[in-house]
RNA sequence: GGUCCCGUAGCAAAGUGGCUAUGCAGAGCUCUGCAAAAGCUUUUACGGCGGUUCGAGUCCGUCCGGGACCUCCA
């Protein structure tokens, strides 16, 4: 099916034609290691990971997967200086060499990372490469040689800075986002860093060493200019060295819009010679009760807070789906509970379907075309699950003959491919230890209730009740679940 | 100051000028001694005011309200 996609460059829906037909290559800006990541990133991981679900199984592509680890920039190297208060005890006795204990501290987070990501059914054999920036430092030098050489960068002081306004007359800037450069707001922080740059508007390529920190040697033309990657080169470098230029998607949150993938356009193309990626995909934020997610206002909370309070990632992962990812999406509480008792309808019609033992025969074809064909329209989950509840409404599923059995189930596993929010299989057996004396009371209630001694099986109940248990009548007799 | 987005029923969320979105919650019904579970049915909308149109949630204007970004935040 071809798959179309809103396209920040274009600022349209387009149809995806990938530089290599059957090949999708798809870079994701990925987490900045400093510290357990919110669910704010999350949703970003989330859309990178659906849309490229999108691309696998709706369009039928052969994925090419990157998402950089961000193992180097201010934050990291603060959090892992000698003395941070940072610096936790499972991760070791610092050495006081800043590379070092700059690795261990980002190693530490970057194992986090995936913990969370898999619990949110991202698969890790889905990538091709989760590269770290400390490993491509090489190539990140031969770019900013090539951006220098070309006539868009200069040294100043030790680092090395993109010049704007050559490639402004040489090119265009503001592919993604119109900036006003005549007009910047008065009190924002325009001049990050101490640094000496000709241009307020001009970025760093590569930051001069300061004492105390992690720095990598770099020679060029002659200097030594040690020192670290400014913030963009590192997806410039790893894009063109792991997936090759162009690539065809490149993903990342709205925020990323300017200046990181606005400087990453330029970068490329400065020293490259070609953009990097002919799709710019671009996910909205997230809000917590109607309110942008911040520590000040208490609504603040990594993955790790949310399994705390027993929710399951996955009624995380599902009603993330229930938004469109180009929308701001409100994550509340009665969200997720609301998303949990969807997931469970659309999981108990699994179980029924399974163990369908009929006669009637269903057109799984039409749902299959209607809820793909919503997919594969810029990725539109809402419409996709409205058009997957439509079908679940009107179709009786333990009817159904063997073929139409197969064939939904069938569908289910390529949806849940996307969806990866469902078990395709039996109704499991649930097990769960119920103490002696509650089915005591449950036998007692059952005897009380076929006696017709009905005041004396609702106080048995009762108490069934008040230990925490549900004791439900069946046909063939009762069963007791904990609440 | 600049750039841009959004205001849809109790909550969430689609909606490409004309046809029941959908989910959760609520209500009613079926089943049941009563329940629970399940199934069926169903009530609530388009921020305000103008305009275009035979017809507007959908296009235009305006006002009100909320939000995002504007040099290292997903």
């Amino acid at each position: 099916m071809n798959i179309s996609l809103y396209n920040t460059l274009t600022k349209k829906v387009e149809l995806f034609t990938p530089v290599q037909p059957g090949h999708a290559k798809v870079y994701s800006c990925g987490p900045t290691v400093y510290n357990h990541a919110h669910i704010g990133n999350m949703r970003a991981f989330l859309f990178a990971d659906l849309l490229q679900r999108v691309l696998r199984v709706v369009g039928q592509y052969n994925v090419h997967w990157v998402m950089n680890i961000t193992d180097i920039d201010d934050k990291t190297i603060r959090d892992s200086k000698v003395g941070s208060d940072k610096w936790l005890a499972e991760m070791g006795e610092q050495s006081g060499n800043p590379n070092a204990d700059l690795s261990t501290f980002t190693k530490y987070y970057e194992s986090k990372f995936v913990e969370d990501i898999t619990k949110l059914g991202i698969e890790a054999t889905h990538f091709i490469s989760m590269p770290r920036a400390t490993e491509f430092i090489p190539a990140m030098q031969e770019l900013i040689r090539n951006i220098v050489r070309n006539g868009f960068g200069y040294v100043a002081e030790g680092s090395v800075y993109f010049n704007l306004n050559a490639w402004r007359d040489a090119d265009s800037y503001g592919k993604l986002f119109q900036v006003d450069f005549g007009n910047f707001r008065e009190g924002v922080r325009i001049d990050a860093d101490e640094y000496e740059r000709e241009s307020v508007s001009d970025f760093v390529l590569w930051k001069a060493t300061k004492d105390g920190e992690p720095y990598w040697d770099f020679e060029f033309d002659g200097e030594h200019l040690p020192g670290r990657p400014g913030w963009h080169i590192e997806c410039s470098a790893m894009g063109k060295e792991l997936l090759g230029l162009p690539f065809d998607i490149h993903t990342g949150g709205v925020d990323l819009r300017f200046p990181h993938h606005e400087d990453e356009i330029a970068q490329s193309k400065a020293g490259y010679g070609v953009e990097p990626a002919s799709f710019w995909c671009h996910n909205e934020f997230l809000e917590v009760e109607g309110k942008k997610m911040s520590k000040s206002l208490g609504n603040f909370f990594t993955l790790h807070d949310l399994l705390e309070k027993g929710i399951d990632a996955l009624d995380i992962r599902f009603a993330m789906m229930s938004a469109h990812y180009q929308s701001v999406f409100n994550f509340t509480f009665d969200g997720i509970t609301a998303a949990h008792k969807a997931r469970t309808r659309v999981q108990d019609f699994i179980y029924d379907v399974w163990s369908a033992n009929g006669t009637e025969h269903i057109d799984v074809q039409s749902v299959r075309t209607s809820v793909f064909g919503e997919l594969a329209n810029d990725v539109h989950t809402p419409k996709a699950l409205a058009q997957l509840f439509g079908f679940i409404n009107k179709t009786n599923p333990t009817t159904l003959n063997e073929q139409s059995k197969q064939e939904l189930l069938a569908f289910f596993t390529e949806l849940n491919n996307v969806f990866n929010v469902w078990q395709i299989s039996s109704r499991p057996e649930v097990i769960i230890e119920i103490p002696e004396d509650v089915i005591a009371l449950a036998q007692q209630r059952w005897q009380a209730k076929k006696d017709k001694n009905f005041a004396l099986s609702d106080s048995l109940r009762q108490q069934i009740t008040e230990r925490g248990y549900v004791v439900k009548d069946t046909k063939e007799g009762f069963e007791v679940v904990k609440e």
